[in-house]
RNA sequence: CGGGCGGUGGCUCAGUCCGGGAGAGCGCCUGGUUUGGGACCAGGAGAUCGGCGGUUCGAAUCCGCCCCGCCCGACCA
């Protein structure tokens, strides 16, 4: 195990979930599995994804699809089946994934398909080959689309939210008269993801471009935001590719351009996916379960009612009712526990849950008129007056969130390194993890001899902009880039 | 896809070596007593023993094939 895990705070009050750092592993499935965010089922690889899990992704899917439609792209959707004849134009794209995808080869009485149907990994080769007919001049451009639906891939070792056979994502595809101008897309679809993953689920990510061998099959250069999970494991949360036009000439997607030439588009991918929920796992989870961000939890706040008899808790609903509707309709997503269980198992199960505020609510606070509040992260308590809680509870959630924001950040900041030799990195990641700094050449060789000497460190990305100091850890010529190397899910 | 381990009530597991009664704890239901960090008492329900086939008078247990999960390796958002 990682010495990268805080040692879990005392007390502990969870008996179902592994201590994380007994197994991390068994803790996150365990963790994924009694919050009750998805299961497993009766295929291999796939997963049920459970109310609570879907409501944090239906957020996520809420904020992205916000930010693109301000930016002036739409929804469409594709076909779940796309013809072999279609995926098969690309030949860098096909060999990318042909490894892992699934066929429908026959259907019902219709028996043998003549030609048999991918069910579709990604959406590239499908939206290529239907979008050429809807665009002739510039005039049609640019192409700013993207469709919310589930891709499958045959995935070896599947994992949860974080590799499954099948998953929800995003994939958005757009088409452009000019390089520079997709080179933008890239980019701006890159912010609003790193957005997504600082901003609304408090993970801080690393932005920058993927090196030659980690790039998307038929892409010119891909870009990803990178997180670093609790074991101190990468995770990659978002991607933006760049085709420039080997897309488009490989579908004929082209254009009349002002000079009454015939040109190629430009063209971008870029996908988010349900991976994301197993990162905000991974990222701010304990042993008491999940801490899930404020703006995306399904619960924000969750009152705990305390109370002797039926005259009390009577007592307490009367109290209780007086105020919890002014708390919603100031926006706090509040949820308040009248199930038969006793508080303490209340506490532990919305801690498990990761809510990230807790009221409790009992005789002494009725009189004084005022909740008990305790916080996930701290779980120290404090009064909080009745008047102007919605305001203070707001307050609260702002706070946790940049709270949990720079935990993770300082967290990140303490297993990340800087070395400048192979034999410094390779040493590290004997034993250690987390994110090493180093200057590289570029060259997939230099790449390639860390990951062997290593045992599966790679590149996560780096910045193309930034030009690097020094020599290339690996092989001495002069560096061209500083980049992130880790393990990676 | 290779190597190893596992699958028995909702959960965690014993029983399998050595064939014959399907069990425990937790959870669940009912009643009572309780309630500021997972209470207690009494009663009760709940099982295709992963699936299919075989051996046998008789299979959770032995044999074969398959499915699912976990760990370790090669491939990936």
């Amino acid at each position: 195990m990682a010495d990268t895990i805080e040692s879990t705070q005392t007390p502990t009050f969870v008996r179902e979930i592994t201590k994380m750092s007994e197994d991390f592993d068994r803790w996150y499935t365990d963790v994924v599995r009694k919050a009750e965010l998805a299961d497993y089922s009766p295929v291999r690889g796939c997963m049920v994804v459970r109310p609570y899990g879907y409501a944090i992704w239906e957020h996520i899917q809420r904020a992205f699809d916000d930010m693109i439609k301000s930016s002036g792209h739409e929804n469409w959707y594709f076909p779940l089946l796309i013809p072999e004849s279609f995926l098969a134009r690309e030949a860098e794209h096909v060999e990318g994934f042909t490894p892992e995808v699934a066929w429908v080869t026959e259907a019902g009485k219709h028996g043998r398909l003549e030609e048999r149907l991918a069910i579709r990994p990604t959406s590239e080769s499908i939206i290529g080959g239907t979008v050429g007919r809807y665009i002739q001049s510039h005039r049609d451009l640019p192409v700013l689309l993207n469709q919310w639906c589930n891709v499958v891939r045959w995935e070896m070792r599947t994992r949860l939210f974080l590799r499954t056979a099948e998953f929800l994502w995003q994939e958005g595809h757009t088409f452009h008269a000019t390089a520079q101008e997709a080179m933008d897309e890239v980019d701006l679809i890159l912010e609003y993801y790193r957005r997504i993953a600082e901003d609304w689920l408090a993970i801080p990510v690393l932005v920058g471009r993927k090196s030659e061998t980690e790039k998307f099959a038929g892409a010119v250069y891909s870009k990803s935001i990178e997180a670093m999970m609790r074991d101190g494991l990468a995770l990659q949360a978002g991607t933006s590719h760049y085709f420039g036009q080997n897309f488009s000439q490989a579908y004929g997607i082209s254009f009349t351009a002002h000079d009454n030439r015939r040109e190629y588009c430009y063209t971008t991918s870029w996908g988010i996916s349900t991976r994301l929920v197993g990162g905000l796992v991974m990222a701010h989870g304990d042993d008491a379960g999940l801490v899930l961000p404020p703006r995306v939890a399904p619960v924000q706040a969750v009152v705990v009612p305390i109370f002797r008899d039926a005259e009390g808790r009577e007592h307490v609903r009367r109290f209780v009712e007086t105020w919890q509707d002014l708390i919603r309709d100031a926006g706090v997503r509040l949820r308040v526990d009248w199930s038969e269980e006793r508080p303490g198992e209340k506490f532990n199960r919305w801690e498990l849950k990761g809510v990230p505020l807790r009221l409790e609510v009992g005789p002494r606070d009725v009189e004084a008129n005022q909740v008990m509040l305790v916080d996930r992260l701290s779980r120290e308590r404090r009064p909080l007056p009745v008047a102007g809680l919605a305001d203070r509870l707001q307050e609260e959630l702002d706070r946790f969130q940049i709270r949990l924001f720079e935990r993770a950040l300082e967290f990140r900041r303490r297993n990340t390194y800087e070395f400048a030799t192979l034999a410094e990195l390779v040493a590290h990641f004997r034993e250690g993890t987390g994110f090493a700094w180093a200057p590289w050449c570029g060259r997939d060789e230099c790449e390639a001899r860390v990951k062997e000497e290593t045992g599966g460190v790679t590149t996560r990305n780096f910045e193309p902009d930034v030009p690097a100091q020094g020599t290339c850890l690996v092989c001495g010529r002069p560096a061209r880039w500083r980049v992130a190397f880790g393990r990676s899910y």
